[in-house]
DNA sequence: CCTTAAACGAGACGGTACGTCCAGTCTTGCC
DNA sequence: GGCAAGACTGGACGTACCGTCTCGTTTAAGG
């Protein structure tokens, strides 16, 4: 059985490219994303819709690439070093400060509805899913293992923790309030939980 | 502007209600959520189309009471005090038992399936995502709530710890892996989170 | 095999019926045939649908009882002897007047809408068609049976023509005209087919 | 206001087209025309729903073109002359001979279904009607007249005769009997009609 | 520079499901 | 028991998209 043959991608047309991207997440932000089509976003595209299933497999997907790209465009605006975790010494502060951006950033509407979208569709389609934590979350909360690592060379966080868990004291909780919407979301929320996180709950 | 006379509710077929959620239920767990169709489950169920667009607004909207209509017989024949988390007087312990349970529930076929769906269908549908934070979720978070405030009283929790806050730092994590297939899931896992909740990541 | 026990009719509501005649007629006329329901003309009616059912086989049966008691009212506000041709001993007179009067009926919107409706259901279903010959288009056609033999025993038309089929000569191009929009209708076209039915198209 | 774009003619289906006027034409044939669903023939046709409503506007659309198309077909089996009515110098003979023939058709069964299916929605729906006389009743009416006018130079019809209207008197009646079964059909009715509206029914 | 084959825009196609409308039946409670 | 009301199963409606499949028309590489 021969499969079809694989489209020659040194061909492809970045111009076509570019606006399936910028059509996709301006329907996505305009119509949500159960209401955004494949034709429409071909259409906005002024694209044929096989140059869409040429290229990607289906909605998510494109999506989920428009996506990458527009982070990749972000973090490239902001500068090379803008996505680590800073780190003064006080991880405390640290972890405050970041907490703080990540607020403002999850409601950024620009964001916030293909995010939203992502993730719902990833909650559903475990092949997407899986993409969207290997290519967008986890480099993310790679971020906190280092910094997290880095505590625990100077001696701020103990040495038998693991930090692939230990961030999800505080990452896990915000991400579940902004995702369900269980509850509210400010400044003073995240700091309350870099607090429990570090210290516990329990009497010390 | 006239809106359509709400129907009848006092002579509502009650068959014709188990059917379907019956219906809808099987169906989300033999092809999945978004292959789930209403022509399918009034086709299930025996039931005209109409039936289910008389009594509900969308799939999600049936497929979020079938879920509590099902949560609501397995609770009632597991016995009334089943969905309290206990209270031996050793916090670790039984949030540790707990958590164990809620790991083979989130795995049992059963749950997880329509459970996934209607989570994600919360995430972008912001008023589904309300009822299913308001019918499902914060009952069981404030299980947690009140078994925390007892540790309070105990004075096996601090007593400036917001309960509903300090609840988050295990089951938020065990939530966001689940839901997000963002890293394993085991006792051993819901072991560690429940003691670096309890004792924090820092030096004590 | 019991067939469903006919509906005791001493006890019917005369009220209903008369509200379902008038209800039928005035939404043929509003929205035409095809668009008239059996749901709307309850409604209208202020009637159950199983009121209709119960008395009716079909929406073509009520629009054709309408019909007839539409007509009948109108026979006995015009006088008993409306309805005969009227005989002055001028044979060709008595026909160009008749047929000229029901030119004008034709085009009374009263009528037309309904009694359109009624011949278009008959051409495909032919059990109300034989209805509504038997009960509407046949007693109006005897009438001028009984004209041409009283122009027969007169001498003014031979008396080895067939009356019930010469009177066709002239009503039928009128019906169908009427019918099926094939061509204009006018005084002058009735007087005209008057003419030539008489006295033929051959030189004389 | 902005109409739907007219779809591209030159890449239409021609198998599907001819697919979709044989189930029309099948359908009708066995289950009536009100039976017939557009669903239907799009499924024995093996076609969409959609190819059906791009091409035509509704159910009656489709079977006048298939109508149509049929008797196009029918005429060109013939041959090119078969739609002529013959001139022998014979009136009385030739209009005869038509009309019988004219019998036999109407009660073919591959056109009586469809023909009363067509007359019947034309009676009721005006603008269908009007392309059912102009494609496919007057083109026939046309035959008569261009007979007749012949008849006229041979001075076999009065020369102030219109045969416009004069073949109504023989073609009309047969038409009506056929459609509305308002009287029996046989080749003595029709030779007769021809009789009557030569010689009239007056006393020569 | 010119061929030529692939990618492209456009959009028709066979399908599936949508949400609505009605048909005809059944049930409930009133008169 | 007839009636008004209206919920029920069933099925067709006409629409919206799916993903596939031609059509010409660019367009860029290799001859």
């Amino acid at each position: 059985m021969v499969s079809k043959p694989a489209p020659d991608a040194t061909r492809r047309s970045e111009r076509s490219r570019r606006a399936i991207y910028a059509a996709a997440l301006a329907l996505v932000g305009e119509v949500g994303y159960p209401k955004t089509t494949v034709e429409a976003i071909a259409a906005r595209a002024g694209v044929g819709k096989q140059t869409i299933y040429r290229w990607w497999s289906s909605k998510a997907d494109v999506l989920l690439e428009a996506f990458l790209d527009l982070a990749g465009q972000s973090a490239q605006a902001v500068g090379q070093e803008a996505d680590a975790v800073p780190d003064t010494g006080d991880l405390a502060a640290d972890l405050k400060a970041v907490l703080r951006a990540t607020v403002d950033e999850l409601f950024d509407p620009r964001f916030e509805v293909p995010a939203r979208a992502l993730a719902a569709e990833g909650v559903v389609n475990e092949q997407l899913g899986r993409e969207v934590v290997a290519k967008l979350l986890e480099p993310q909360l790679q971020l906190y293992v280092a910094r997290l690592r880095s505590a625990q060379d100077a001696g701020a966080v103990r040495a038998d923790v693991d930090p692939r868990i230990a961030l999800e004291l505080f990452v896990s909780p915000l991400a579940q309030r902004w995702l369900q919407r269980s509850g509210p979301v400010s400044y003073a929320y995240t700091d309350t939980l870099v607090e429990y996180a570090l210290h516990g709950i329990a009497p010390r």
